[in-house]
RNA sequence: GCGCCCGUAGCUCAACGGAUAGAGCAUCUGACUACGGAUCAGAAGGUUUGGGGUUCGAAUCCCUACGGGCGCGCCA
């Protein structure tokens, strides 16, 4: 007995009464309603809020209604109790056997237990990091790598056609700052204005230097261009390749370069003239975003003719929805959030609806701390805190984990020596630990000749109260996955699995669920049902360690 | 000044408008002849920043005050 076997059987019930004139509802019977665990003991098995929620509609009070349904409910299969609680709520029983199928049912879906199909049929770009090509990824980037990546997990756990796009910023006049950085270095001369200093620029000097020696005899502008190129390959390759050791992987590293040398940007100017959403004012060519809740109009085409990068990033945006992408995700942290308004009218002006196909995400800033002190992020200075460094010290598992289990919206403070403990004191490891007890107890299974039960897999054995909650924490499993991807918001998978390692700690702990025969004793049906729990429990586990992108070890 | 985000236990943070606001850390008390104790049982800790409002019900929505972060270029 799931969630959403609940969910259909209420809603059954529901048409049936509405069917009988016993319950009105003007907007028809939902198609699915709230099925959740209850927080305190003695609220049954499940409880549901369709009474309060449908009362109104229906023109009587939540009790009453919930009695009505309540009635309708206690023939259903499966089902051995329904009360009506507090203000309307129903608590919903379940029996033994109907509840314990679940476990079967987790183990022969394997790694697509959770899979739905919320999201099917949805195309959807999930923009991220999308850092300049000028430096290596620190800090700030960090947050967004593990949040965008699991968003791109949970959203095809959902069903939707994802892809993972990095957009790079390869373009203006950053890039020449950039090659006259490193030329400075090379050359042993202070860093120049508005340059990049930091000891990764001498590195990258050197590393020229080795690609190839002579660039730096070279005349002024080709040595500028000549160093940008070999620079740009260096770092670009050096984001790429830590992003891979990071677990992020992406579909499509994007040049924003490329969309000038296609034409895509005189094109996506040529189309918002046609469009009339542009004017020409002090020699500037100007995007009226006004006209879509912006607070000022935007410049295209600066009154020296050179392009912004708002205008590239308007063709960007064009080019994606032409490659047929529904939806676009942008993360972006939370010093850009003044963009969010000219992105939506942005979107407007070239005739999309933003509330559609518009999906801007704002992260707050991290702070990390060490030893009480935070570090602090500063180019200039020289103080990069890179990802690199991070994960290095902290361990990928346990930065991508610590980062992914807080939602984007919230500032967040880590203390570097709290998450590279690796104790209890740390939720990465006492999920972790969880799943490698998993594999320990089926390995002693294994050991005394017991396998997994096929036809005679009796559910009803698990009839224990810690056998019910369990089970239970199991069948919402498919439930988080669709709410996290519905929501963009991945932490749902982290919390739920910290309560769901508890619950199995806690069964794993009570002397009447042992799984193992006690003593001499053979394995009888039960210690074989309970072993199917324990498969089905690692499964749910490392389903959802591998939403986050962390690893499910087998030992630790 | 205008705009966005945030304010929850000593600390770091949860809680699709739902029942008695929950975890972890730190503090205190228990359980090791153990399915690997990286565990479990328990105690203590709160006027959800203050004040109004909306409703069957508000940490959550609206207004307001205070406090913190960030943003308001023909920069990228």
């Amino acid at each position: 007995m799931t969630p959403a076997q609940l969910s259909t059987t209420v809603v059954d019930v529901l048409t049936a009464l509405v069917a009988a004139g016993d319950v009105v509802l003007p907007d028809g019977v939902p198609t699915e309603v709230t099925v959740e665990r209850p927080k305190q003991k003695g609220q049954g098995d499940w409880a549901t809020n369709v009474a309060l929620q449908l009362a109104k509609k229906a023109g009587t009070n939540p009790r009453a209604l919930g009695e009505l349904v309540a009635a309708g409910l206690r023939g259903a299969e499966g089902i051995t109790a329904v009360e009506v609680a507090g203000p309307g709520f129903l608590n919903i029983t379940v029996d033994a056997g109907s509840q314990g199928a679940l476990a079967a049912a987790v183990v022969a879906a394997g790694e697509s237990y959770g899979h739905t199909t919320t999201l099917a049929g949805q195309r959807i770009n999930v923009e991220f990091i999308s850092a300049n090509p000028t430096g290596p990824l620190h800090l700030g980037h960090t947050r967004w790598a593990v949040l965008g990546d699991a968003i791109g997990r949970v959203l095809s756990a959902a069903g939707a056609d994802v892809t993972r796009e990095f957009y790079i910023n390869d373009r203006g006049v950053q890039m020449n700052h950039f090659a006259d950085s490193i030329i400075a270095a090379a050359l042993g001369e202070p860093t120049p204005e508005g340059g990049y200093a930091g000891g990764y620029i001498d590195d990258l000097a050197t590393a020229v230097r080795q690609v190839s020696p002579e660039v730096f005899d070279l005349p002024g502008d080709e040595r500028r261009a000549a160093v940008r190129q070999i620079g740009y390959d260096l770092q670009l390759r050096q984001q790429q390749e830590q992003l891979e050791r990071f677990q992020t992987h992406f579909d499509v590293w994007f040049s924003e370069l490329s969309l000038h040398e296609s034409g895509s940007v005189p094109d996506t100017l040529a189309r918002l003239k046609d469009l009339g959403h542009v004017y020409e004012e002090g020699g500037a060519l100007w995007m009226r975003t006004t006209d879509f809740g912006d607070d000022k109009d935007r410049v295209l085409i600066k009154s020296d003719g050179e392009l912004t990068y708002f205008a590239s990033d308007t063709a960007y945006y064009l080019n994606k929805r032409e490659r047929g992408f529904e939806h676009c995700i942008y993360l972006l942290g939370a010093d850009h959030h003044g963009y969010v308004g000219r992105l939506r009218a942005m979107a407007a002006c070239v005739g999309d609806d933003p509330d559609a196909t518009l999906d801007v995400l704002i992260g707050q800033l991290v702070k990390i701390l060490r030893d009480g002190q935070e570090l602090k992020l500063s180019k200039r200075a020289g103080t990069i805190v890179t990802l690199e460094e991070l994960a290095d010290e902290i361990g990928v598992d346990a930065l991508r984990y610590s980062l992914a289990r807080y939602p984007a919206d919230s500032p967040l403070t880590l203390d570097v020596a709290e998450i590279t403990r690796a104790s209890n004191d740390n939720p990465v490891y006492y999920v972790q630990y969880a799943h490698a007890r998993t594999c320990r107890m089926s390995a002693n299974a294994a050991d005394l000749g017991m396998t997994l039960p096929g036809e005679d897999f009796d559910p009803a054995l698990l009839d224990h109260e810690r056998d019910g909650e369990l089970l239970r924490a199991l069948a919402e499993y498919p439930r988080v996955v669709a709410s996290a991807a519905e929501l963009r918001e991945p932490h749902r998978i982290a919390r739920y699995l910290e309560d769901t390692a508890s619950v199995f700690n806690k069964w794993y702990d009570t002397k009447e669920c042992r799984m193992l025969p006690q003593g001499d004793e053979p394995a009888g049906p039960a210690n074989l049902a309970r072993l199917v729990l324990v498969h089905a429990t690692r499964q749910v586990i490392a389903n959802g360690l591998g939403l986050l992108g962390v690893s499910a070890p087998e030992q630790m």
